[in-house]
DNA sequence: TGGTGTGAACAACTTCACAGCG
DNA sequence: CGCTGTGAAGTTGTTCACACCA
């Protein structure tokens, strides 16, 4: 593993990559060639072999990839052999959505907290038997029950103040679905979920053909 | 407008200018720098300029751009001047959430149809007055009630199917949130929304520090 | 004078093409 | 022999730096 930047595109297509070979794998298929996967998950295979090559040598010249080894290993890369404990910031309808997202679950990741601001809806006990919070007492809360990624989903105006009592928490991680830029210190790391973006860019190819 | 390949990124950092722009508008703001709106959508200025020169010339010299103009050049750019019909594929927690959901109608998106495959939901009302239709009915549906795209919300295992159903029923756009890489012919434009990717892409980043 | 518009330099990422190894 | 791993070439996108103009 040399000491070269790794393209934030290569961690992208790496959680692709896992999700397919877990599929293959549990299909029963045991080796897959670079072509083979690379065609699955809609890449250029010699992509998929530097993708790869940042982290190791993982394939078996002549023959390919072992589905399960493999695996192992770009879960252990992206650092999904632990549970991530997850807050949720505003209880709204999409908030709620989230909560009950299969694919969360499955991968390992759990919603610990839930937070909002109206005061109709602190206190109560959702279906999952999480009680929703005041999101003043986020530092209390987090204190009893830590979690390490934060999950905006407030209206784009209240995004940068809770997300900075969030990190004020000790909150290192930001899954932000609210259509603003975060502001935050470098020591934190945001990812960005925007539909309206992928609609408008919808809207202008089809308006442009 | 020179004839140039417009690189996909500029796309979306026109949506994102076009909302900071209808808010410094709304805030009554009536001349911005590129300097100022690339701060504040977090995008470098020479960049800002480079994305409008691909359209024209929108700005004044040695003023900046005048907010309301701008922002009317931009929506025309993206197509944002007609309203776009929606058509919702999978009716869960995630479905019912996206048709509540306040940016898609506050920027002239509206669902006029609603699919499911389970028989349960099939032919219930809901709450903003869409019934739900079986997924077999689909070409029926849009021609009584057209759409232009396709919001597709069902498990990763379903919707290459339904995807291709509703391109045989006319539709040409596709917003996906099921964590699949989907084939479709050339002349469908899909746009990837999943989740799960950017939590990997977290995990990666916390755990590598 | 001050901020836009843009060619030219730079940086990042992707694909090619083939050496090297099981 | 076939498929991986990788330097080199190609492509795409970003930033610089300054000419140009209201």
């Amino acid at each position: 593993m040399k000491y070269i930047k790794i393209p934030p595109a290569t961690i992208y297509r790496l959680s692709r990559y896992s999700r397919k070979l877990s599929l293959l794998s549990r299909e029963g298929l045991e080796v897959v060639s670079s072509e083979k996967l690379a065609a699955e998950c809609g890449v250029n295979s010699a992509q998929l072999r530097k993708d790869l090559a940042y982290f190791g040598e993982f394939g078996v010249r002549g023959v390919g990839y072992y589905t399960g080894h493999l695996l192992q290993h770009i879960k252990n890369i992206l650092g999904l052999e632990k549970e991530w404990r997850l807050g949720l910031f505003g209880v709204g309808n999409l908030g709620q959505a989230l909560l009950h997202y299969p694919n969360f679950i499955n991968q390992g990741y759990r919603f610990v907290a839930a937070f909002d601001v109206d005061s109709g809806k602190i206190g109560q006990t959702l279906g999952s038997g999480l009680e929703i919070s005041d999101m003043k007492d986020i530092t209390e809360v987090v204190s009893r029950e830590p979690f390490e990624i934060g999950v905006i989903t407030t209206p784009a105006g209240g995004a940068q103040q809770v997300v900075e009592l969030a990190i004020e928490a000790g909150v290192k991680g930001i899954l932000n679905f609210a259509p603003v830029i975060l502001r935050v210190p470098g020591d934190v790391v945001v990812e960005y979920v925007d539909f309206t973006l992928r609609l408008d860019s919808l809207s202008y190819y089809l308006s442009n053909r």
